[in-house]
DNA sequence: CTCATTCTGTACTTATAAGTACATAACGAA
DNA sequence: TTCGTTATGTACTTATAAGTACAGAATGAG
């Protein structure tokens, strides 16, 4: 009954995501995001709202994403450790050579300081609590796979910080070869 | 035989540190220093140049600052085990509560996309290299403090590793009990 | 076919912030 | 004291980018 969208907002999404990702929130301009999808200011703003609101949409749709996976691959029988290997090394393609350049979209928002703060925050910790429970809950019901003493809840949280500090120093474009002897090193810690 | 000027260089780079430490290189307006200061813009610009010139300053103060120290406590005499320890300690108090929240400038700074980026991750890069080096030789010379089969190179990285997820993991205040319990069991990677 | 409704694109307003022109002030030398 | 030199402060220019007004286009209903 009325002049129907020209575009799939999830399209548009995953444009502003590249872009965004590319070049961080404050230095992305909306007509870098229309230039790159092809969308007219009014449009986005219609269908978004401002630039804050827009960019947390795309924060949510990448925090999605690699929940999303991380839940299939922790999910996995055998044994908890190589599921976690296999969790972490899945990383390596994002955070060593060109591509890891750009970092991880999460981390990077973080530090922006021009952000709304409360709820960039919000979104964050919602994706960093996740993630640590599904590494939680996996060492946790896997307990009796490691030896005596073993803290699984400790033990999540260290593999989070591991994985922040891979995405954290992947803006250097480390090789992956390297990445890959931390990671072997770091599942020493899994025994 | 003209006229001097009134203010100490070294003041106002103390005070501009905690402003962009705070709010970030591009969130931060010139406007800012020069209220938190008290110097007018063309002092400015007449003493460091532009905003990015007077932030690589910013930034490679920190980066001493944070060098020097680390060459300190890295140099003490007794168990590497120790030092290292200790050095991942003192940055808790960075990494932690709410002085935490701010992270680490270096860290931070990576994902500015507004920032010359030559000039940037050269800094970023010296930084790194001299503190993995700082790591890297205590833990060669005191190798027979480690069981057969110790790497100390890529113990050094994963250590860098660590630290730099503390520091960005720090923008959510985590506790710093937690960050302790995590330093205590990456320790195990020292053996 | 026509109308109500919602989307689209051009072109605008407005705010912010980087960088600077210029007049003036403070100093040392002679 | 006077002059050359360099710093300071006010007030400006200018560029960029967020957000919007408005006229016109595209659709389904009746």
């Amino acid at each position: 009954m009325a002049r129907p969208r020209s575009f799939d907002p999830d399209d548009v999404l995953e444009i502003a995501r590249q872009v965004f990702w590319q070049k961080g929130f404050q230095a992305t301009s909306l007509d870098e995001i229309t230039a790159a999808s092809g969308i007219a200011k009014p449009s986005l703003y219609a269908a978004f709202g401002d630039k804050h609101a827009l960019f947390l949409r795309v924060l949510d749709r990448y925090h999605d994403g690699i929940l999303g996976w991380a839940e299939r691959v922790l999910a996995q029988p055998g044994p908890a450790r190589e599921a976690i290997r296999q969790w972490l090394t899945g990383f390596i393609p994002y955070c060593s050579g060109e591509k890891g350049q750009r970092g991880c979209l999460s981390i990077n928002s973080a530090t922006d300081g021009s952000l709304d703060q409360a709820a960039l925050r919000k979104s964050i910790e919602r994706y960093n609590r996740r993630l640590e429970e599904l590494l939680r809950t996996r060492l946790r019901a896997d307990r009796e796979q490691f030896k005596k003493g073993f803290d699984p809840d400790i033990t999540a949280h260290t593999i989070m910080v591991v994985h922040a500090g891979l995405m954290a120093l992947a803006h250097q474009t480390p090789d992956s070869k390297q990445v890959k002897a931390v990671i072997e090193q770091v599942m020493g810690l899994l025994a």
